[in-house]
DNA sequence: TATCCAAGGTAAGTT
DNA sequence: AACTTACCTTGGATA
């Protein structure tokens, strides 16, 4: 087994683990004691989380286990995974140096203030489209609940420390999958998007990843090519895996905030509000004010 | 206990 | 191009 610990007080801005993984950008790490997200706020105190991932010099997926416990972010692993951590969990943006770039806005010093150390994360493509394409009229819980079962179903096993995991499906497996399966897991009308969606993926007609070197809107619009990906749900996949930290998905949430905090910002079409509220939230990092923002307001401005 | 409603929207059909 | 409507399922609110 290979572990291994990274100084929290190393890191520019600080880090929240339990915000950053439970604030709904992604749905890929589980607790360990597998209680979905949201059922215990404290859980993060000390509690395990896992995901799998495929390094690249291996075929088969690996586990990784972190927790982040007095100051100490600590990894465990069946291969060294702190290069994947860093990157995953985004541990080397200087969030000091974001939050110095964000707009004097009380809305959004309030929700940075709150939240301080919660990081975007950087997921795998296939997981972070398919867990979005679920995410249509969903709750966190539910979205989360639905990749467990997918992994459970879909996933391929792996050992570690003597416990079995499933990895998240591949694009082949759920490419493979019949839309009464999918339905059976509970994704309703999203199953017939999930089993296309990653049949495009498996046939080799598109990746999510291709969207990645193209200017943000064409990126944008080069991911709503797949089967249950609009305009929102594309702008997750760019901010949540493919590095586009300008993106802000208007989502219910955002839709409201901008009602009430930001009202010139609306102009009645995706395209041109998306522009008007990323300007709001300071251009190049908008993306990390609409998490914060996401968090805060969905957690009752506590 | 029964009914209603909204949940991080998208696709398809209509004007 | 802008505007409706249907869509699965379920936990929580309301009656």
């Amino acid at each position: 087994m290979e572990q291994g610990v990274i100084p929290v007080e190393s890191l520019s801005g600080g880090f929240d683990l339990q915000s950053t993984i439970e604030s709904g950008q992604s749905y890929l790490w589980h607790r360990e004691d597998g209680t979905t997200y949201e059922t215990d706020r404290a859980y993060g105190d000390d509690g395990w989380y896992w995901t799998t991932f495929r390094p690249a010099d291996r075929t088969d997926p690996a586990v990784v286990r972190v927790r982040q416990l007095d100051g100490r972010l600590e990894w465990e692993s069946g291969v060294d995974a702190e290069a994947h951590l860093r990157q995953r969990l985004r541990l080397d943006d200087d969030l000091d140096a974001i939050l110095d770039a964000t707009p004097d806005d009380r809305l959004l010093a309030d929700a940075y203030e709150t939240y301080r150390g919660m990081r975007l994360v950087r997921d795998p493509p296939f997981g972070t489209l398919v867990s979005f394409i679920c995410s249509a009229q969903m709750r966190v819980a539910r979205i989360h609940g639905m990749q467990a079962a997918l992994r459970r179903t879909y996933g391929q096993e792996v050992t570690f420390k003597g416990n079995s995991y499933r990895a998240y499906p591949t694009p082949e497996a759920l490419a493979g999958a019949t839309e009464a399966e999918l339905r059976e897991l509970g994704l309703g009308y999203r199953a017939p998007y999930v089993q296309r969606s990653a049949e495009l993926v498996a046939t080799g007609d598109r990746d999510p990843v291709d969207a990645t070197g193209r200017p943000y809107e064409a990126a944008r619009e080069f991911l709503t090519g797949f089967v249950g990906v609009g305009q929102k749900v594309a702008d997750c996949i760019l901010l949540f895996s493919l590095g586009y930290l300008e993106a802000v998905p208007l989502d219910t949430w955002i839709r409201s905030t901008i009602e009430e905090y930001y009202p010139e910002c609306d102009r009645g079409n995706y395209d041109e509000t998306s522009r008007a509220i990323r300007a709001a939230f300071g251009g190049e990092y908008a993306g990390y004010a609409q998490t914060y923002v996401f968090h805060y307001l969905r957690n009752g401005d506590d």
